[in-house]
DNA sequence: CGAGGGCTTGATTGATCTCAACTGGGGTGG
DNA sequence: CCACCCCAGTTGAGATCAATCAAGCCCTCG
């Protein structure tokens, strides 16, 4: 691959960064990417780090570039609903005011990039493209709500399983064409969130899991890992 | 007021059209609008009216400026899901594909203006400012759907009915400020629309008006017609 | 007046929640 | 090194909220 001519004078933070191949970055040439890199920090956090509280830190936008990162909201009682996944190169934040709070966390160890709202605000006039791939972001974001929503509604408690680790499936390497027959892939997610992202108890996510286990649809190795042989077989679950 | 100096050169069709105050047209100057115009239709559906299904009409966007649209998605075996709800002066379509299904479907009859998609996306590249709108609006979409997924997946039967009718209250006329206690409305959606809406059935729905009625948190006239007289109050019943 | 649809009400069922006990692995400190 | 603890997960038994099944009511419309 003559990855050289892609690359020449494109920040050595970007070079390999995937948010420049699908991520929103893949909007700025090199000399843009410059002038974004001189405001972006790249780092680490472990999982369970708040990344954004419902006011901090949306001073600061960040694209997502390992891990998983969960946005939740929490009712005054404490009751909880994870409300979004969002896996690499995902784009992380509200531009232009929310009234709606939400919270992200780290949901595994996570790898972010992560710049200053206004840097990005300024880089969106001078490359609307950039709002253009913003848009599909937040349109994407947006489809999957929705099917979360008729999850959430409409199916049951076993449907809803099916349909989490059919989307998990999914997110963890799309590189894998629709082809392929199995998988194997650690939850991102403990018992309790999935629970909060399915709108159900742990218990009931216990049960559901050890049921799916039972009739041999998924395998599970170290309450995390888990093999699915068949997906197929797996989507006939997942009710819709 | 001096209506006439902003209007100079407007079509006649955008006159007082309130998407150009706050829809997306907003965005456009009157050469653009004339533009636009060219390939606008105008029209009315009646309520039960499908607007774009799972593939048809896709060619086509459409601005509400009456009346309420509702966007449902569907499993195989006919399970439905209300997965958003589209008030005047709302955007309505999904520029650049979609992966997931839904369909529109006149709640209330509804008045629209719909122009092809293509002349959208020429406009888009003439003013990027359009494609900002664009963006706010899908954003906003997207913070009510989460804000329903909580709802979904947390929130009571009881607390869901209240919900929703804070949410139509807080639709119907975003004109008064939140300062007024009171508030009367035609519903917008049938008892069985509101059970699609909320993940419940008929039945509960009405038992749980039924039960808001009878602790006079609402009064209600001919099954629509809708009088609360302390939102506050209905407020407390929300649940966040 | 009779029929049908939308809504309500009642009785019963059932899926999921709640409460409670138990298990197993990992880490800690004596 | 081992005993202990702690936490995540599992399993069981009983309670509960909403679904289901079944009438019945009230308009509107023919």
């Amino acid at each position: 691959m003559r990855e050289d001519i892609h690359t020449a004078g494109v920040p050595l933070l970007c070079v390999s960064c995937e948010a420049r191949h699908r991520g929103i970055c893949g909007a700025l040439n090199s000399e843009q990417l410059v002038a974004l890199a001189k405001s972006t920090k790249r780092y680490k956090a472990k999982a369970g780090k708040e990344l954004m509280g419902d006011s901090r830190s949306v001073e600061r936008f960040s694209n997502v570039l390992s891990g998983v990162v969960k946005l939740t909201k929490t009712l005054s009682d404490g009751r909880q609903q994870i409300v979004g996944l969002q896996f690499a190169p995902d784009f992380l934040g509200r531009p232009f005011r929310s009234e709606s709070t939400l919270s992200a966390e780290a949901a595994t160890d996570v790898e972010l990039c992560s710049f200053p709202r206004q840097a990005l605000e300024r880089m969106i006039k001078e490359q609307p493209d950039l709002e253009h791939r913003l848009l599909e972001q937040k349109l994407r974001e947006l489809d999957q709500a929705r099917d979360w929503m008729v999850a959430l509604g409409r199916k049951t408690a076993s449907e809803k399983i099916a349909s989490f680790l059919l989307m998990i499936v999914r997110n963890i390497d799309p590189a894998a064409g629709p082809e392929r027959r199995g998988a194997a892939f650690d939850l991102p997610l403990s018992r309790a969130e999935i629970a909060d992202f399915l709108g159900l108890t742990v218990e009931t996510v216990s049960r559901q899991i050890t049921r799916l286990r039972s009739e041999n649809v998924i395998r599970i190795e170290n309450n995390r890992h888990v093999i699915v042989d068949d997906i197929e077989r797996l989507a006939t679950r997942a009710g819709d």
